[in-house]
DNA sequence: ACAAGTATGCACCTTTTGGTAAGTGATCCA
DNA sequence: TGGATCACTTACCAAAAGGTGCATACTTGT
């Protein structure tokens, strides 16, 4: 796994667990996935665009990926609001980093998507057994 | 961020949805980490050296691993039990896939310790200020 | 006889995460 | 005047994730 791995880091395992931990968060791959795609979004373009998110999950994630560093917002101060978010460097590195990752999920998604209605019917027949003995 | 994220995928966003799926999990990475480094691992040895895992939860996560395809689970089926966990090809791959995050990770570690520093003076501030008003 | 180690299972509980629904000022449109 | 849009905020709740600790069947070491 190469050796960018070994170092004793402060707080977290690995770089690794570094990186995980800051992606962690059921929709902030997906706003950078977003935000990579594109330019400087609007918040509501982004809200319409990523679909099933909702508004406190959104600005929620937003918040904390601009805390980090990965995103900027930009408050154009006007009297309907307007609001745009980017990547800043580091955030377009981090997307960078995550284009393997994207990569193996669609190289290998037959075997996802096996796992993932394995995982579904097991869950399923757990349902129908345990409660009922 | 490249077109291997564009498909529309059956229950998942893009690849790297899927991907970050099958790797959600307190302990996955580090497992996968820990069996890329070296070859078969016993439990025990696999519990020793994660620290700060439960049985628990190492055993759930060992057993999605497994279920899921990523990890192969060897039961010797003798008197004190012994058993040994390694990567399984797909395993391997997904581990690979894993590395620029890593690094990503180690590279800006700087930038990562600071956000998390931030976090929980964040938290902190919050904790202090929220009950108090 | 007794403690320890082996790989798990299970019950219970707390913390974290995510989701829903409502409300905020201000402006624009009919 | 009433409704819609903008970017949020807040209070409340449900579900999931994770953690603790005890139990198991068997053997080995003392």
């Amino acid at each position: 796994m190469s050796d960018a791995c070994t170092p004793t880091l402060p707080g977290f395992t690995c770089g690794l667990d570094a990186t995980l931990r800051v992606i962690a968060g059921k929709w902030k791959p997906l706003i950078l996935y977003f935000l990579a795609q594109g330019g400087p979004t609007r918040y509501g373009d982004l809200r319409r665009a990523i679909r099933d998110v909702s508004d406190k999950m959104l600005i929620q994630q937003l918040k904390e990926l601009t805390a980090d560093g990965l995103v900027r917002r930009t408050d154009y101060k006007e009297v309907p609001p307007r609001v745009d978010y980017a990547l800043t460097p580091l955030g377009e590195s981090l997307a960078q980093a995550l284009v393997p990752l994207c990569t193996w999920g669609t190289e290998n998604l037959q075997e996802v998507t096996r796992v993932f209605e394995q995982r579904a019917a097991d869950r399923a027949a757990g349902r129908a057994a345990g409660p009922a003995a």
